[in-house]
DNA sequence: CAATAACCGTACCCAGGGGTACGAAAACGT
DNA sequence: ACGTTTTCGTACCCCTGGGTACGGTTATTG
């Protein structure tokens, strides 16, 4: 029972953190109106968090949790390329696009300077815990022969970059509005269209 | 003599403005300390530009203009399609991932909660100005036949999808060190070719 | 060369917020 | 029910840095 409450505790924390932050601003978020919205205080905040920068780490780690945890299970598909491409597509784009995503990649890269182990953090729960497994996948999928490749990582990257576009950065900047499903589900059948163009079984020429 | 020695000295605290910026961050960049590394006063920094976010936007302007200056060039072409999309590519990898932009981007995203404005300049003066451009050039080559498409607006965001990837969101975090000029040719030669077995001549078909 | 304007340096004001200390209150375990 | 531990609320310290005022100094103009 302890153990749980204070689980539940904590993550009624971070919630109302992530929800601060994504409301002002890394800067502009106070610890003293995070304490007051959780009813908290802020000395627990410090005992618990170490510091600013260590609640910012815990979010990060957090949100890692739940990214793996979502995509995961699109990436052991038996089904047909076209459609596990689609739905990894569409989960991903929903994820980086989302408010939280999108306010703890602000917080991280205006703190790239003063604290790069925030960044190392994102990075080691997001893109290297993700992208070996989209790799793996698209390597199973070329000896099967449904896909044809030189490179899985590139191939991989490419399909990023369609799916991704700069809409991420315009999300950051605050240029972009966060989409509705309609437009991720349009993008994700884009992006898999692309792709499939590109590294499709009928397509096994060049792109050295 | 006296507009041209006042712009030369506002060039000077803009390029000072720009070093420090990246290298400390925007929130840690102090007026104060630009004041001293430009031997300029503080005062005369508020004088000039208003306040902190004021700086900013001159940097943002004064960048936005070097970036158009450049990619102008490179967006007049009569040269084949493979040549034009890798002069340009090359050189928009160079501008984005170069230090100044990438210490500009990071200040913009930082303070894109308390200062929308500020993000909306940076759009106005990259991306809209060059994209529609962009833009055209691909549809001169739809009408001679070169390139073959519905929607010039979706292969050019294709195009720059390929080009980018992730890099230059890796690069904001922090992850990632500028690139050399090798990677940033075999990047752009590779967005050309892919973005050409996309959207080159001899394919026709479908990506509705 | 005088007069005027711009600029430099410095000192100052002041709000905001990160971080700490401590007594009161509540929650929990026994 | 009682003692212990955790958490709450508040008050406080203190430093950083944005922004302003002003006298002295250096350019610019006529």
């Amino acid at each position: 029972m302890k153990r749980a409450s204070r689980d539940r505790r904590r993550d009624e924390i971070l919630d109302v953190a992530v929800q601060v932050l994504s409301e002002r601003g890394y800067r502009d978020a106070s610890m003293l109106e995070i304490a007051n919205r959780a009813a908290a205080s802020k000395e627990t905040l410090y005992a618990w968090f170490g510091d600013k920068q260590g609640l910012l780490a815990a979010l990060i780690e957090r949100n890692a949790q739940l990214v793996q945890a979502v995509l995961a299970g699109h990436l052991k598909g038996e089904a047909p390329p076209e459609r596990v491409l689609f739905e990894f597509g569409r989960a991903l784009l929903e994820l980086l696009l989302g408010d939280s995503a999108v306010a703890i990649n602000r917080a991280v890269i205006a703190e790239a300077k003063s604290d790069p182990a925030l960044a190392r953090t994102l990075a080691a729960g997001g893109r290297q815990a993700v992208l070996p497994s989209f790799i793996r996948l698209l390597e199973r999928y070329a000896e099967h022969e449904e896909l044809k490749f030189d490179d899985a990582a590139q191939a991989a990257e490419d399909f990023l970059g369609l799916l991704l576009g700069d809409t991420q950065i315009r999300r950051l900047h605050g240029v972009l509005p966060r989409p509705g499903k309609a437009q991720i589900e349009a993008r994700a059948v884009r992006a898999t269209r692309a792709f499939l163009l590109l590294y499709g079984r009928e397509r096994m020429d060049e792109l050295s």
